[in-house]
RNA sequence: GGAGGGGUUCCCGAGCGGUCAAAGGGAUCAGACUGUAAAUCUGACGGCUCUGCCUUCGAAGGUUCGAAUCCUUCCCCCUCCA
């Protein structure tokens, strides 16, 4: 399939400034693509355009991945109904480190160059920088985008010079970028958008050459209809130490039908005819849920890697399978203990629970143990007690502590 | 600079001297139903050594037997006038 129509069959078709979309099954080019380091960790959301990324490698078009050391110590305003906290220097050194083994992980075995906007903006000269890009960005432009507009109007919070100047940093690297390394080219978030063209114009303006962005559709939750991947119990990490492997599966496997298809397309490199399989099934018997357990399988494969993944699904079939708990080896429950919160055999029920953050106070745990909600090894208990025996402690319907 | 309005528990938002840990909605968690789904219904939702005690209504003081509610000072937001 060529990329064109691969991109338009997985629903990677958004806002564009490419008029004829067949120049990307033509030569190779240079493309970009960059993430905050706002936080240590890629989310899901980053993820969904990691994967269009992968397509465009896969494709033979030049990748370079940028982390925005420069941009980040702004913060972007973009959507942000509020003036953000600037980061301290560390904290930036510490969230590019994240991204980049990410990136590293996301992109394992493909050919990509990483830069960080820093490495050019940290000599920079601010005269320079007017004289060149300040006075190539027309001001009515920056302030006709509708966040900036919303930030100066009746009910807004108010904009500083610094955020609202973020959009020409922004501008610069695809500049610089064009420059150095001939990228032609910018791969973005859907949000991104108009910080994005703004170094279309840049590149027209003062290089005379054609520049173009091609954005990712922002996903969307198709039961809630609400941006997805940021809704139970927050944002979902790629970090392990975030949000740990069982749980990321377990997100992915919970995805409700309709959106299911969606984002196998989106998420995982699984072929046309495996994925229309999976649909059909998913049609015929959809209390099977086989298109989530391949969503599951195949994005924390990728994300974790095949090893963990194994791991995490032995877990999942002795914890939903109806097996009995004490039918496991010590091998199980060592794979168990890997991958859910785990506590000593001594402890109460109440301090299992709340250790492990299934309830966040003593007495939220001892309501939950009251009203049903809590079992131990399968039998339900009506009062705390003590834990004296390996045993495996279950909360609601899918929420487990180990005691070992 | 002048005149008003406002800051309430995770969020929105009532309360305006005792019956207020504070209405209602959202979010969240749990129960029922299910497919570890969605929708729906039900319950919980500051903390604790739990028929009581402690902390909370922008901050600090004060009045009162008693304050989220009244007074003083301070901080921060918004609207109008100059």
């Amino acid at each position: 399939m060529k990329l064109s129509e691969e991109l338009a069959w997985r629903g990677f078709v958004n806002q564009t400034t490419i008029k004829d979309l067949s120049i990307l099954d033509g030569q190779p080019i240079s493309f970009y693509f960059g993430v905050d380091p706002s936080a240590d960790s890629m989310q899901i959301g980053n993820l969904a355009a990691a994967m269009m990324v992968r397509h465009f490698i896969n494709a033979g078009h030049k990748a370079y991945l940028l982390v925005g050391g420069a941009t980040g110590i702004i913060g972007d305003p973009d959507g942000k109904v509020n003036e953000r906290n600037l980061k301290t220097l560390d904290e930036i050194a510490k969230n590019k480190a994240g991204i980049v083994a990410q990136y590293k992980t996301v992109f394992a075995g493909k050919d990509f160059t990483l830069v960080d906007n820093f490495d050019w903006f940290k000599d920079i000269n601010y005269i320079d920088f007017l004289r060149e890009v300040g006075k190539n960005v027309p001001v009515s432009q920056m302030l006709s985008r509708d966040f900036v507009q919303a930030r100066l109007g009746a009910d807004g919070a108010g904009i500083s010079y610094a955020e609202f100047s973020y959009s020409l940093i922004q501008g610069y690297d695809f500049l610089h970028l064009s420059r150095e390394y001939g990228v032609s080219l910018q791969v973005c978030g859907a949000d991104q958008w108009g910080n994005s063209v703004t170094g279309v114009d840049l590149i027209r303006r003062l290089d005379g050459k054609e520049a173009h962005v091609y954005s990712t559709p922002l996903i969307i939750n198709k039961a809630t209809g609400l941006k997805f991947g940021k809704s139970e119990g927050g944002a979902v990490w790629l970090d392990a130490n975030k949000t740990s492997v069982y749980s990321f599966y377990q997100f992915w496997l919970n995805v409700d039908d309709a959106g299911a298809v969606d984002l196998l397309k989106i998420y995982t490199l699984l072929p046309q005819d495996v994925i229309q399989t999976l649909e059909a099934e998913l049609q015929s018997n959809p209390g099977a849920r086989a298109a989530q357990k391949a969503l599951a399988h195949e994005v924390t494969a990728l994300v974790h890697g095949a090893e963990r993944t194994a791991s995490v699904e032995r877990v999942t079939s002795v914890l939903f399978g109806g097996e009995a708990f004490s039918s496991l080896s010590g091998d199980d429950i060592e794979v168990l203990a890997a991958e859910i919160p785990t506590v000593n055999v001594g402890v109460s029920l109440v301090e299992a629970l709340v250790n492990t953050g299934a309830a966040s106070s003593n007495g939220e745990a001892k309501r939950l143990i009251e009203s049903g909600a809590v079992s131990i090894s399968g039998e339900k208990v009506s009062r705390d007690q003590a834990i004296e025996t390996s045993s495996l402690v279950k909360k609601g319907k899918n929420s487990f502590v180990l005691v070992k």
